[in-house]
DNA sequence: CTCGTAGTACGTCGAATGTCAAACTACGGC
DNA sequence: GCCGTAGTTTGACATTCGACGTACTACGAG
């Protein structure tokens, strides 16, 4: 069945086109907490892709599915299938070109407020 | 009546302290394509200060004064009362404090948006 | 084929958001 | 004192959001 989703073995998911993204949809994909957190993991280690399930979220695995799509659906990250598992990447090449050093400066500015709240 | 929010012929508006001002907050405020216009004019005349009525938004006055109040809620901007007019000033020093080269990025990022819009 | 694991889809719920109109308050000028 | 301008408040409304549970699909291992 969907024999076209099955074709290489890896189902397709919808991303916008690095032109399709929008500077208002990624800052509000960041204004959340859950993703905000789930973009710094991401970040810390740029050019690996991590499953769904590595990130250990204060959320029910539909919410989980949800906030990836938001992320997904807003141009942050990439999304590939694996096998059963979903990987998940940065776009950082994209988002660079489009919006050179906003990336870097959202995850010094999360990181600057995460010491603050921890020494606070 | 009201004789301490008439004292100085000034009624004061509760504004984040410094270290109050959140990161998602901020995101969140500038989510949006309204307020993120009024950060921009805000921005573009980094020391002026502009009453509320100066903005040509395409919303109605209430709207407006809803919108200013997330920007001030959230610590983006500083309010305060000049006769019958609000005046609205980027609270650039708080900002670059907390949040270093953020402001700029996010600025930059929007201005550039812009001009793809204009382009094509 | 069967089972378990990873993730999706759908429907729901309560809270927040963006918008408006209408009635109201505050200040400055006459 | 009166009026007009600037902005507020309130209440309504539709939409969206974040969260959930349950039922479902997809893939790999055995």
């Amino acid at each position: 069945m969907t024999p076209a989703a099955t074709a290489a073995g890896t189902r397709e998911l919808p991303h916008p086109t690095r032109a399709e993204i929008r500077l208002e949809g990624v800052l509000h994909a960041l204004s959340d907490p859950v993703r905000l957190s789930i973009v710094r993991d991401l970040a810390a280690d740029s050019e690996a892709l991590f499953a769904c399930s590595h990130f250990d979220l204060p959320v029910t695995k539909s919410t989980t599915t949800h906030h990836f799509r938001v992320l997904r659906e807003s141009g942050v990250v990439r999304q590939t299938y694996r096998g059963t598992a979903k990987m998940n990447g940065l776009r950082r090449d994209d988002l660079d070109a489009l919006f050179p050093g906003l990336l870097d400066a959202l995850l010094a500015a999360a990181a600057r407020q995460a010491a603050a709240v921890r020494s606070g």
